[in-house]
Parts: structure tokens; C-alpha cells; sequence
DNA sequence: GTCTATATTATGATAGAC
DNA sequence: GTCTATCATAATATAGAC
């Protein structure tokens, strides 16, 4: 087929090649998709390469044909979801063009919880192996925390200068806000035993969602801080302002 | 020695008993010890009881014969270091007899904070296995999360009344004080080459518990939600009270 | 209580047919 | 692209000496 010709005998066989290549690219997504689960419940060691393949429905050598090895799965994991979760992210903020910064940012910050409720395992994974595994996590740092840290960091920098959100260093404060949204979802089991109620129930997120805004933007709806400014509040602001340290 | 006299080589017989009973539980003590890293950062599956015995200085058969099998070297660590936080955390609400709920929580939720910053693995392990095995999980819950919860969120739900905490489900919300406050520690890696610190710092960890702390106490100094008191935000505190979801 | 030696199974990876 | 067959290594665990 290299005159460029097409017969139909040619294109029925390009068809054939093209029908195979997505039922390759169907068993790649498949493998991702149980791998990411089995990585974010066991870690990196703790994951088989033959359960992720048991899971997948194929023989475990074709991981080793897709991947190379289990390394390669790993990244390839990664940067899958870790793909999907920045081109959401930008996709976002080129919709936001124009808009006000604190909007943004509490748009940007809502939706990395949603992101989190509809991908609990992305969340357990990052926090699993940006642990100690240094190439690991250096992998993860290049491809993800920074190209994100950078946009969101500035975007806390300006509602800071408003007045909008938390004072503070805007990468602890990011830390502190990953760890308040994400914990639930990746702890949904545990969650669920001891609230008795699903994180993932739409009711919860919006919840969730209003909960963790309200601990760091300063004049949301349900934020705590609002609720009780009664003089004596008041009076000791000044000297307050001086204290926040962070 | 079963008549009770202390004749010198009796004596001589227990002392060296005892040595042998000391080296014993240091032994077992060690092997606790670096059992912990080792689950914390490759999860249950992902560690190698050969690799604590290396770490540990000892022959991996030795392991059995103090913990009968991997799942009882995983159980003897939950116990050594949950055991270590909810005996302090007893401890410290005893020393608090008399003192306000608020001021309880406070403390509390301060020691909290402190005890991740010297125990990061143990939040790790925490956060690994409680995601899915059921048995650890039940196992996890019934020996911590409950009888620590149960008394935490009676605290919550005292400095709620008291209008001093932030509004919503306390479960909910110590979850959220949770992630908020051990992230930075379990992600210690990643947060230094981040922003440049160590989070296990002196100075960092005064930070992060005024920082912590001022998100959900409400005129904790360094409070966000205290800085921008203006007559506008007056205005809206009763409708906001209503909002109020978590 | 700690060791050496060993049984048994599970794992990551490759070779080669189709 | 997917399979079967196989290899070398690493894992958990036990037996038995000291």
C-alpha cells in the first residue's frame, strides 16, 4: 500500500488494520484503567503485573508488548490521568479568559473537587509513590504538581492581594487544600463505615464542595468564619493580621 | 528455680534471662520500627518481609517467630503506633480535666498536628490500607478511628454550640482537619523540593498548626476569615448562616 | 530467641507461534 | 496484537539445629 492507491480489496485491509488499532487502543485504555485502581490501592510494588492483566481480560505478557515493562505501565498510568486532570485544568482556565482571578481560583479549586470525587484512585495513587520512590516522584513533579502549582499558586497570590482567600505561603496553603478535598474520596470506604453516608453521592460533593471553599475563601457561602463577628472580634483584628503567619 | 531462692547463680540465671527478654523486645521493637516505613511506603503487598529482616539486622524466620506471619508483624505495628497516639491523646485529654471543650479541641487538634509531624509514616500506613482491605480497614477502625472519633467529635460538636469552630458534620469535618493537617508531613518529599522547606522544621510545623487551626477555629489568631471584617460582610452574616451546608 | 536450610508459590520478563 | 510456554528470581513460610 505504498502507491497510495485505494482498491477495495486495500481499504478493506486498512479497514481491518484500523478496527484492530482501536481494539488495541480499547485493551490499552482497559489495562490503564485497572492498573490505575490496582496502583492506587497497593503501590507500585504491591501492584502484579498478572492481576492487572487478569483484570484487563488478557494474557500478562501483552502488558510487556503494550508497556515494556512495568515502569512503562506505571507512566503510562500516570500520564493518562494525570493528562486528563491538566487538559481539564487548562481547558478551564482558557474558558475563564477575562474573568476576575478570585473567581477563577475558587472555579479552579471547585473543580479539582469534583475532579477528585470522579477520580478517587488518581488521588491515592499521586500520594502513594510521591512518597519516596525519587523517580518516581520526580516523574510526577515534571509532568504534574508543578505545571499546575504554577497557575494555581499565582491565582492564590492574587486573591490574597484582594483579600479573598487564607493568608500564607500559596504552596503550603495548596497542600492543605489538596489534603482537605481529596481525603474523603481516597478514604471513601472508611468514610462510609463512619459517617454512613456515600462521598461520591452528588449531595455529599456539593457539600464538600461548600465545606472546603468556605474553609479558605474568605467570604464564601458557609464560610465558619462569618458566622460569628461580634465586636469583640472586631477589636482584636489588627493585631490578628500580624499573627498569620503561614 | 521453681522454690523461689535467690541463690547467686539463680540470680545470675534470671539476669541473664531478663538480658535475653530485653534483647528480645528490642528486637521486636526494631523490627516495628522499620516495619512501619516499610508498609507505610509500599503498602502491605508492596513489602517484603525479607527487606525488614535486612532493615532490621535480623534473619527473616525471626519475624515469624515473633509475629506468626505477615499479617501479624502488619497488626503489631498498627497496635505499637495507633497504640502510641491514643495513649497520648488519652493522656492529654485527662491532663484537661476542667478546662473548657473548646480549649480541649484545641489542644486536641494541636497534639494531632504535632504527633504527624514526628509519626509521618504512621498517616501514611494509615491512609494505604484503610482504602481497601476490609480486614485492615475493620481492624483499623474498631482499634482507632472510633474510639479517637468519638471523643473528637463531642468536642466538635461543643465548640460548634459554643460558635467556635467552623459549621457542618463533625465526622466530615475532622476528616477534612485530617487531611488538611498530615498532607504536608506523608508528602514531605515532594513538599520540599515544592517550596523549598522541610515540613518536619521547627518553623514550619508552628505554621502549619496556626495555620490548621485558624481554617477551623474561628478566632484562632492568624484566621483567615478574621482580616476582612467590613460592614459589608456584616450585612450578610444571617443569610450566610442559613447556607451554612456541611 | 536466633540461626541455616529448604519447600512452595508468585512475580517480572522473554521467546516464539499465530 | 495476542497467545502459550518457559525462565530466573523473589516472595512467604516452615523445619530443625543451636
Amino acid at each position: 500500500m505504498q502507491d497510495g492507491q485505494w482498491t477495495s480489496s486495500a481499504r478493506g485491509a486498512v479497514d481491518r488494520a484500523r478496527r484492530r488499532q482501536r481494539r488495541a487502543l480499547d485493551t490499552r485504555d482497559r489495562i490503564i484503567a485497572v492498573a490505575l485502581i490496582e496502583f492506587a490501592q497497593h503501590g507500585f510494588r504491591g501492584t502484579s503485573t498478572r492481576d492487572v492483566a487478569k483484570l484487563a481480560g488478557v494474557q500478562h505478557p501483552l502488558l510487556n508488548y503494550h508497556f515494556s515493562n512495568k515502569e512503562g505501565l506505571w507512566r503510562a498510568v500516570l500520564a493518562a490521568t494525570g493528562g486528563a486532570f491538566l487538559d481539564r485544568f487548562n481547558r478551564r482556565l482558557a474558558g475563564l479568559q477575562g474573568v476576575d482571578e478570585v473567581t477563577k481560583l475558587r472555579l479552579v479549586q471547585e473543580d479539582f473537587i469534583r475532579f477528585a470525587a470522579e477520580h478517587p484512585h488518581f488521588h491515592a495513587l499521586m500520594s502513594q509513590e510521591a512518597q519516596h520512590t525519587s523517580r518516581h516522584l520526580k516523574f510526577i513533579l515534571t509532568e504534574l504538581v508543578r505545571p499546575y502549582f504554577a497557575q494555581v499558586t499565582g491565582l492564590i497570590r492574587a486573591a490574597q492581594r484582594a483579600g479573598k482567600y487564607v493568608e500564607g505561603d500559596p504552596h503550603h496553603l495548596q497542600y492543605l487544600f489538596i489534603g482537605a478535598a481529596t481525603r474523603i474520596f481516597t478514604l471513601a470506604a472508611e468514610v462510609k463505615v463512619m459517617t454512613g453516608r456515600a462521598p461520591s453521592s452528588p449531595k455529599m460533593i456539593e457539600e464538600h464542595v461548600n465545606a472546603c471553599l468556605g474553609l479558605f475563601f474568605k467570604d464564601h457561602p458557609g464560610s465558619g468564619q462569618s458566622l460569628a463577628p461580634g465586636p469583640a472580634r472586631v477589636a482584636t483584628v489588627r493585631s490578628r493580621r500580624r499573627q498569620a503567619t503561614v
